[in-house]
DNA sequence: TCTTGACGCCTCGGAACGCTAGGTATAGGG
DNA sequence: CCCTATACCTAGCGTTCCGAGGCGTCAAGA
């Protein structure tokens, strides 16, 4: 699969994960191999940026939290994120159904 | 929708066109519009440099045409290109799988 | 004790690719 | 005569994913 695959569509799926609950960016890359079947096994320099530009879009919030002696950045959903990810689901509907439609 | 969505997955449809049957960019263009129902109304500078890479890549062969007073640069599949066809639309089937089950 | 691996965060720079904007040229209708 | 549709092309921009590297904690095992 080509690397490129996931444009465009990678702020949808941390939106969902996030959604789900809050979480820290080490969570999120094991959420997105879980729930990808382990398609989705995406590197730390892939999710990090990724984060932090959703954060300053005004989609997540993030905060600080300790456990276990390590330090972990928690993200949820704003109401502008909530509101994003409805949005982004129905793209990703779209998107795809046009993708078959042309690959049929 | 995002601009950047149909990264890496443009090949696959061009490829999907074109395996239906030759075609020169421009009718590339209108199938590409007509078979996703209207949602891929893609401009030339994102097809004709596609059809380059593709030709480049080996994926495709082409020849001029006239017709009409026009001249076209008619693409058909090369046999690299037909099977490369097959892998995208599995790597796709497995991809949109993937994003649904994150979305989900 | 020292090393390895999992956990957990970060950023720089390269590479790929879609698109905007601009160019050329022919045919046909108003 | 001009405008639209047809038909081709390319330079350069912006975005985004990823590889590589760096920092630090903790637990297990050699």
């Amino acid at each position: 699969m080509k690397a490129e695959a996931l444009k465009g569509h990678l702020d949808a799926m941390i939106l969902a994960v996030v959604g789900a609950g809050p979480a820290h960016g080490y969570a999120v890359i094991e959420q997105l191999r879980r729930r990808s079947g382990g398609v989705f096994d995406l590197p730390e320099g892939t999710i990090y940026p990724a984060l932090h530009r959703l954060e300053a879009d005004g989609l997540l919030a993030s905060s600080w939290q300790t456990a276990g002696g390590r330090r972990r950045r928690v993200y949820k959903l704003t109401r502008r994120g909530r509101s994003a990810l409805g949005e982004r689901r129905g793209d990703w509907r779209l998107f795809a159904q046009a993708v078959d439609g042309v690959l049929a």
